[in-house]
DNA sequence: CATGAATGAGTCTTCATTCAT
DNA sequence: GATGAATGAAGACTCATTCAT
């Protein structure tokens, strides 16, 4: 693996162990044993790293949402893909949702292409709860739409900012994100058309069990 | 007004202007123009300061949400009372909502404060929720109550950090508040009785029009 | 004396020994046994030091190159004392000489002082020597009046850099700036009236004896 | 050309567009397309490849300043070459002359050159002038030869620092370069003989034309 | 109560230069 | 000849906190 993207995977890999703030240039470069120059040579400052893994960020969240057409949207299967690339988005990136504002505010570059994201994944989410109308899966007004896109939204992106503060540790565990997942399924269920409710039960209890496991095998 | 409380009224208003992290104990002293050796006669150090305004926090917290028993929770008028309560704990400590995680993950004291002021609150809207349920208000299944508290306290707690992240500056308007509020409703609204819809809508429409004025007054 | 003028004396002290460049702050407050922080404490940067050491310079400049009227401008006390006063800017400041451009091309704010300073000095010299030609002490044509103090601004102003580039050691003696201020009077010999021969030659006598100390008693 | 000259000539370049100090072996290397490692396979390090260009600069002052004997020297033409040839040299390496003693005093055995190629120019000038003298063209008094020579090489040396330091932005061009020609006259005018007036009238009116080109074709 | 000077560890960053390939 | 990754010492500056008065 080249050096630039080592220095990469070790930044993500801290900020998302120790958050952000506390990751400093001199860390990641002590962390891989090179000097802080020869971090300087690959990435211009902190910042820059941050950008590329956002680059990386962003390129998941765009090919897991692109959004499907018809009949596809009925199918489980696809709940499942949509709800599974949420938490593996969370769960990868953990730091950027914990450090957001810090993040974007400190950014202004970053902070649009984040917004620009994030305009495209409304579009797509907005998309797809209407096609899932369409498909009797969901039966959403019209006019809740928008607002219940922007909860969902909401949701996903500060769940683990919400439960780092329920937590005495900023540490996050994978069931924790899955809870996430199940709150998702929870807002959209006095949506589901009442001949769903069995799909329905089978993927709420689906998260609910990867969301309670008792042990954090991640985080002791 | 002593000192000290007016070292407190600075410190909020500092925060609450330029966040957390961008006011230090010398940027208030100077705003008072005391010295820092005397605001740390009075404080033993920054978070001590945080410490003060946290307890004047959670004193509106209880003072607003303590909750009333039987009919009474039927009237629209305890309904506007608690979600102007929530606007004003939001509008009045923004910078507490805006830094929650930096803050609480600094302090651990005041990490446990807050976890125990979370712990009431949820115990009194779960008794709200159940009480406005058996009022025939709202028609909440029992097993949803407790996910549904979760998901209406972080909505509160976080709906700050979301709307910052959304826009290029940090600041908050009232207005977004006000959108954070009429959300909370949103989110009951599957579940109130139909009998109720025009209560409903009245309080909807009433905090709408809040979160839309299009001058903000507040920032420009 | 206060810490913040041991800090102004210091860093003139160093920079004029040393050269402003290889001077840093933490050198400065190292040599004052003080911490780095205390020095930031006193002074915002670098330039903020510099910016009051500069201030003291044209404090020098302006009480000593006020002009006088009438027939005191026919006395050589009087030449003495501009030329007395050239020599003492120019070795107190000799740093500042020695550095000019990269001091200003650093700093906007100082270098708009620097030319206002400059400007003043102009219309002071160039009234100077028209008085000097209006009580027949010199003879200087009245367009030649402006070319020419410009080339003894010019003299004076890089006189220190000049001799430093004709050295191996960036040092400068007090008999070197002796021999600048001998030269000024050189430019302006040829326009001199032949009455004041015996006066000038004294005059340059002076200043060649104090330029041509054989052995600088100031460095080794 | 061999890359070897080709960084001579970038370096050359750049530095004079952007002052030495501001212009890193890397930039030199990007501009050129090349590896850092490239450059330093051609040069031990920066201040060899300023060695180089300063060979380029004495070769250049050796050539236009050899001096003449017998009757050329009254010969304006003449006169025009000598005053051309400053030009060319303080345009051509401005860059030496904005950073002079930096530069001197980081390489000592640049420095012992400089002075060498100095030594040989005050023996040419001083040569010309008192040639120019026996041609009846000046009529310097012979003691005042050694101090004028100086006094003149101050000037060209140091007219771009000076007017650097006059102007806010570090830039010079060529019309100001004219204008320290004109300097040059300026100063040697007094001791014209009476009988040139006319020509020394033509020299300096065409220098003061070049030196007050309205607009900067160089730099906007 | 209050002052304000002082601390010092820590942060990001730069750049001439080296070296294995 | 050429590449480009790597070095490391150094610099300016910040800020919560302490302490003598």
């Amino acid at each position: 693996m080249k050096t630039k993207d080592r220095i990469v995977t070790a930044a993500l890999l801290l900020f998302n162990e120790q958050g952000e703030s506390n990751v400093t240039t001199n860390h990641i470069a002590a962390h891989l044993g090179i000097s802080p120059g020869n971090l300087y040579y690959h990435f211009r400052n902190k910042n820059d790293i941050i950008h590329r893994i956002f680059l990386q960020y962003s390129d998941h969240l765009r090919k897991s949402f692109t959004p499907t057409t018809g009949a596809a949207n009925a199918s489980p299967a696809v709940w499942f893909h949509y709800l599974d690339a949420i938490f593996y988005v969370m769960w990868e990136f953990r730091f950027f949702y914990a450090n957001l504002n810090d993040i974007l505010h400190r950014d202004q570059e970053l902070h649009l292409q984040y917004l620009a994201v994030q305009q495209e994944l409304t579009v797509n989410l907005q998309a797809l709860l209407r096609e899932m109308t369409s498909q009797k899966v969901l039966a959403i007004p019209d006019e809740e739409i928008e607002p219940l896109t922007e909860v969902l939204r909401m949701l996903v992106s500060f769940w683990i900012s919400y439960q780092s503060a329920q937590s005495l540790t900023p540490h996050i565990s994978q069931a924790v994100l899955y809870q996430g997942v199940a709150r998702v399924l929870l807002l959209l269920k006095p949506y589901f058309h009442p001949d769903k409710g069995l799909e329905l039960a089978t993927l709420m209890a689906h998260y609910q069990v990867l969301g309670s496991v008792p042990g954090d095998p991640f985080h002791k």
